[in-house]
DNA sequence: GTATCCCAGATGATATACGATCCTGCGACC
DNA sequence: GGTCGCAGGATCGTATATCATCTGGGATAC
């Protein structure tokens, strides 16, 4: 008979790697926490070699450091990589909207133009992170149609290296939220004038390019004005 | 005093990596080549837990599939594939010349000039080898001051893909190498212009794109006219 | 003749065990 | 008092062994 207790088909390095995944992602594993090979087989009941092969798949996303003989720990990101980081997704971001554009439906604007209006409402009783998922969606709505998977998949890289950040020093600027809506709406606005031939291919790549380092240099902006004086550790 | 053996300072994981990358990059593994895990232990002398790593190290960065329990064989792209990396590549080369060119130094446009003449010199007897050589020195010293390192890690892993290629299907189309001698020049006027205020980085980052997107293209074009019946097999 | 089932070989996946390397703290010596 | 050196522990790196899974071929039933 041998039931296969249901789903036997996940193997123990990819359980590994979701399990570490979701803690990096929703911030129980901060920044710098320390992920020992032996301790972690401890709680996934199961040995090392798997724990270690999940690790290493980690590391190659960025979202975790290795040394050799020293061990493992959630990245610890500093600024000047954090700036590089969200100026490439910046790059990526604005060529995926230009790639989708002409694709989007009237159906799929509607709906990315919901969630804007969904965002523009949560602007009155402010929670930052019911803010953060309507981002999310409002670009996951936006890059539906995109034909190119490739650009997308980076697009996607990009976004989890940003959540590592979540409670790291570099967090949301409340600021820009507003901005954020209005260039929103801009960006549609674009992408309708594109379908109707009004608009280039660039002018909605540079607009949602400018989106988001908008938005990266508000994040700066505000770091810059936290420490005063440079010369502090 | 402790002689350090020279350097037994790399874990043989690492062997493994670089001894599968070197032969998927220079064509003696071609596309489809299994990788059968206790062979390749065998021939490294080792076990098989470290070329598995290595593997699924190289999964990660695309030029391996592996599939579980069935093995792994070097990476079989098709078309479509093949140019959706493509334009990722174009778009991250352009951006990576776009943020290089404020930062060239004279001595650096006079070096990539003159590998620019050398691959001009080069179209007479006409090495293909010899010639992409070239082709990756240009652009890379074209990046060398590059502020972004994020965004130089992939135009790297971009190229190494191209190279897996090498020997398949979609190879260099010699027609192309005269039109690209040319479009570095224009791409080193453009820097120049910058330079001298005479030019935007969109420009530049533009040309620089479109430079790539055209070597795209004339690909897919032979490819095309290579089966003028698309319903072969 | 064809389809199905089953078995054996090949191969990957994981567990366990041992060795290598690095960090830490303590003590001795300058 | 400071610096060097030396255990000892912690942690990773790899080898070996065993289990699980897939693949392909051949026998058998229809």
């Amino acid at each position: 008979m041998t039931v296969p207790t249901t789903s036997t088909t996940v193997s123990k390095s990819q359980r590994a790697y979701t399990f570490l995944r979701e803690r990096i992602e929703d911030g129980r594993f901060v920044p710098g926490y320390r992920l020992v090979l032996a301790q972690l087989a401890g709680e996934l009941d199961m040995s090392v070699v798997p724990v270690r092969e999940a690790i290493r798949r980690l590391e190659a996303e960025g979202m975790v450091t290795f040394e050799r003989n020293v061990g493992a720990q959630v990245a610890l990101i500093k600024e000047t990589e954090y700036q590089h980081t969200m100026e490439t997704l910046a790059l990526v971001e604005g060529y995926a909207t230009a790639l989708s554009a002409p694709h989007l439906t009237g159906a799929q604007l509607d709906a990315a133009r919901e969630v804007n209006e969904r965002m523009r409402r949560c602007l009155a009783d402010f929670d930052p992170h019911r803010f953060t998922e309507l981002n999310l969606e409002f670009h996951a709505v936006l890059f539906e149609p995109c034909p190119n998977p490739h650009v997308l998949d980076l697009v996607h890289r990009g976004w989890r290296r940003m959540t590592v950040l979540r409670d790291s020093s570099f967090a949301f600027v409340p600021g820009r939220a507003q901005e954020s809506v209005a260039e929103h709406d801009r960006i549609l606005g674009l992408v309708a004038d594109l379908q109707a031939g009004r608009a280039t291919a660039t002018d909605v790549e540079l607009a949602a390019r400018r989106h988001r380092t908008a938005t990266l240099d508000a994040v700066l902006a505000r770091q810059a004005s936290r420490r005063p004086h440079p010369s502090e550790k």
